[in-house]
RNA sequence: GGCCCGGUAGUCUAGUUGGCCGAGGACGCCGCCCUCUCAAGGCGGAGAUCACGGGUUCGAAUCCCGUCCGGGCUACCA
């Protein structure tokens, strides 16, 4: 039994999660549920010029409505906090400290526009990666100098020469970095403030976090935050396991030019978060050659590091809308009338009331079968909330049936019960007698009804609507 | 440019100890059935020179080499 492994996501409060970093936090969170250990929230907001309360609370949201539970972080506490980086600016600061007194770290007096211009005129020659050194070796006169024109510095971490760092990768294997690749890099900038790779090098280790589950874009990150480690004298080193990146359909990596990248999109959008987190688990793993659907325990049972693809993965929504038909499908009429209630509420209809909580859960199932996404269930279900004019198809099909929709609704009012079967009953002994082929006879009533050519089968959907209305527009349809 | 990671049908993938793969499943697509519309469901179908070229082997999607293509990093962003 693995004692105590300890996972994390670590979101910057940038508003809505983008649906990468939901799959990041998912795997995160499933392999920690799955091994008995513990998942932490922390929240990267080292870089306050683009945090706001409310995309902190967005996020916090998104991994609420997810379903992802975190076992420490803000809100939940642990004895490791504080959880929002901006409020462990001391720690960051004493790390700096003893990373220049041991020589681990410099102060670099370079100017970002110096810095940019030697980049830029750098860029054809051969090496020269990043920063080429030049605060690496100041005297205590040049820096005196520096401190005297008034100029600020920033921290950079002495990275040491000639040396290999190697890690194992879960999903990629061992990945060697020669150190001559490795600039030296800031770990403070000349604000005060610690950057990515101090903050989440330094908290990773002060939290004890055991597994870095992360995007494959911090793949060059990790020798970096090794020899961070290294420098600070931490033993424990964490596993890591870099994950593929999502990209689009195209190959293209994802961008709102292209669609809904954020949970908070496909929440509005009328998705169920059973329904992400399923299509979202799948995105890159895979159980077997033939399981897609999972519940949320499956998943944490049988997910594993091991079985995570090396390759990038395309969100596909179509596929995403067919897992999420298959949860709307599996929902208890309650509960899926509940779901129903935002978004007819959201689309203006009167439905959050007790009469409509009841229409509610009556039509769930019939619409269940019907729907991928819950926001297409208004335009089906309206007519159970009032009375509209007939659409252009119902109306050609509703010209010249005046005689027949007042017989369809003298049939009606005949009726013992007003139960879906006696309904249709009665209409199919209609048109019987009539010799009307079935969609001829239906057709014009479900116009008169619905003002549309398109609805929830339509026996059942005039129980719902009740004797008294339904007759009413039967009468009333306009069949000029 | 340098370093790193990838490359099985439109998409997600199975295949990881070479033969059971003349490549399996799912979404999507097409057709049929069911049927009061739309769906759902059932059945069937098209779709992959396993990026390309060499090599090793009796035999390779699976091993080796090279090439090409895509992506990431190369920031006082994370």
């Amino acid at each position: 039994m693995a004692a105590s492994v300890r996972t994390r996501i670590a979101p910057a409060p940038s508003g809505s999660i983008h649906v990468g970093n939901a799959r990041t936090a998912l795997y995160n969170w499933l392999f920690a549920r799955g091994q008995g250990g513990v998942f932490v929230l922390r929240v990267e907001d080292t870089d306050q010029s683009r945090v706001s309360e409310e995309s902190y609370q967005a996020v916090l949201e998104d991994m609420r409505w997810l379903g992802l539970a975190w076992d420490e972080g803000p809100e939940a506490g642990g004895e490791f906090g504080p959880y929002r980086q901006s409020l462990r600016s001391d720690r960051y600061d004493a790390a700096a400290l003893s990373l220049v007194d041991a020589g681990h770290a410099y102060r670099c007096y370079c100017t970002p526009a110096e810095l940019a211009e030697r980049r830029k005129a750098a860029r054809g020659s051969q090496a020269a990666p990043g920063y080429d050194g030049r605060c690496r070796d100041l005297t205590e006169r040049q820096r005196s100098a520096f401190d005297a024109e008034g100029r600020s510095w920033s921290l950079r971490f002495r990275v040491p020469e000639g040396r290999t760092i190697t890690f194992d990768d879960v999903i990629r294997g061992t990945i060697a970095t020669p150190t001559s690749q490795i600039p030296d890099f800031v770990i403070k900038r000349s604000d005060g403030s610690p950057t990515y790779m101090l903050a989440a090098g330094i908290d990773d280790a002060l939290m004890a976090i055991t597994h870095i589950i992360r995007g494959e874009d911090l793949i060059a990150a990790t020798p970096r935050q090794l020899l961070l480690r290294e420098a600070m004298a931490i033993e424990d080193v964490p596993v890591f396991a870099h994950l593929p990146l999502l990209v689009q359909p195209d190959g293209k990596p994802l961008s709102k030019r292209w669609g809904d990248v954020s949970v908070g999109a496909y929440r509005k959008g009328g998705f169920l978060p059973e329904a992400m987190v399923n299509y979202l688990a799948l995105l890159g793993w895979s159980y077997d050659d033939r399981t897609n659907i999972f519940t949320v325990d499956e998943l944490i049972d049988r997910f594993s590091l091991e079985r995570v693809a090396r390759n990038p993965a395309a969100f596909d929504v179509a596929k995403l809308e067919w897992v999420n038909g298959h949860y709307i499908r599996s929902k208890s009429p309650a509960a899926l009338a509940a779901d129903l209630e935002l978004v007819c509420v959201e689309a203006g209809l009167p439905a959050g009331t007790v009469e409509g909580r009841r229409i509610l859960t009556a039509v769930a199932p019939l619409l269940a079968e019907r729907m991928k996404r819950l926001t297409e269930a208004p335009p089906m279900l309206r007519f159970l909330f009032g009375r509209a004019a007939p659409d252009d198809k119902a109306a050609a099909v509703l010209a010249g049936q005046g005689s027949y929709l007042t017989a369809v609704a003298e049939r009606l009012e005949a009726i013992e019960k007003w139960t879906a079967p006696a309904i249709e009953e009665s209409l199919r002994g209609l048109a019987a007698e009539r010799g009307l082929k079935p969609k001829h006879a239906f057709q014009p009533i479900r116009a008169a009804v619905t003002g549309t050519l398109v609805s929830p089968p339509l026996f059942e959907s005039l129980e719902i609507l009740g004797r008294t209305e339904t007759i009413e527009r039967l009468r009333e349809a306009p069949t000029a």
